[in-house]
DNA sequence: CTAATTGCAAATCGTTTGCATGGAC
DNA sequence: GTCCATGCAAACGATTTGCAATTAG
């Protein structure tokens, strides 16, 4: 299973003009890390991501991944599951509620909303598996990342 | 800011019926620390539940912190923000989408639900921050999971 | 009294960093 | 030729584990 073939080699293109852009270095390795991230469609860490660009580098270290992984991040393209560089969060707050999270900081406020609560899921959701819940996440900056828009985290804070 | 206290007083009255139904011992260190989570509105990392709790017992233990939660994690008593256990994963996909989380073995699948790109958000959420981006998850557990219901992971499995 | 739980210290594992070499521009 | 990017190895930090002492039931 990978995403649509064309989509992937328009997303090439994307890399190779984001680079000029950003004037970073085209690298082969960057190039190959990137395809197997675009490719991908189970949200690889970045040791899946590693093994897979083997394949074709078999040179490559872990850290050149992890180090273009957070490239991708910076030029927007590329995405993680959740908050980038985190730590386990606990939530002591059972009842039914949506998340803020803020991408800078990692702050994460409960906001409450009813229609959110009961969510029609399409059905070929079911087909994945045996629902337990539905949260919906918003994904942003908070009013004190945003007011001190000075960097607070320097770089990573992308979407 | 901490959540409604009777509330609070409920859900510890809850957690001391989960203790005995489960019968595991009521420790003064899992009341306390119980309650740490419980009253919390910020979604604590393991170090700040210790913080809060050294307050009341200065000699408690970070590692008593850690298995505790999970044990509470383990009655359904706590959630975890994002994934339990998990690293960081990448996710390539640019294009608008959700996720079905296996809260069993951590899978992560992408699907597509138009409505669900175009979700209004109630004001008081726009009054957290700058929003840019809205996804919803789903947690459950995934058919492969579900099938082999025998322990894929013992213990932890709860949403 | 017995088995579960704690605190301590050491181990583990994912991720990051410093530095010298190599490669893109 | 210059400076950025790579690979290596060592550092780091969050989380986990083994074990002996302690305590709830």
């Amino acid at each position: 299973m990978s995403h649509d073939t064309t989509a992937v080699t328009q997303r090439l293109q994307q890399f190779k003009d984001a680079c000029r852009r950003a004037s970073i270095k085209l690298t082969h390795q960057r190039l190959v890390i990137f395809e197997a991230v675009a490719r991908a469609t189970d949200h690889p860490d970045a040791e899946a991501v590693y093994r897979e660009v083997r394949k074709q580098i078999p040179t490559v270290s872990l850290d050149t991944v992890y180090r273009t992984l957070w490239t991708l991040h910076d030029l927007g393209l590329v995405t993680t599951v959740g908050l980038p560089r985190e730590r386990l969060r606990f939530d002591g707050n059972m009842a039914p509620h949506h998340h803020f999270v803020c991408m800078r900081c990692g702050a994460t406020e409960d906001f409450y909303h009813d229609p959110f609560d009961r969510l029609a899921l399409p059905d070929d959701v079911r087909t994945l598996g045996q629902v337990q819940r539905v949260q919906v996440e918003v994904r942003g900056i908070c009013q004190r990342c945003a007011q001190q828009d000075s960097p607070d985290s320097p770089g990573r804070n992308q979407t």
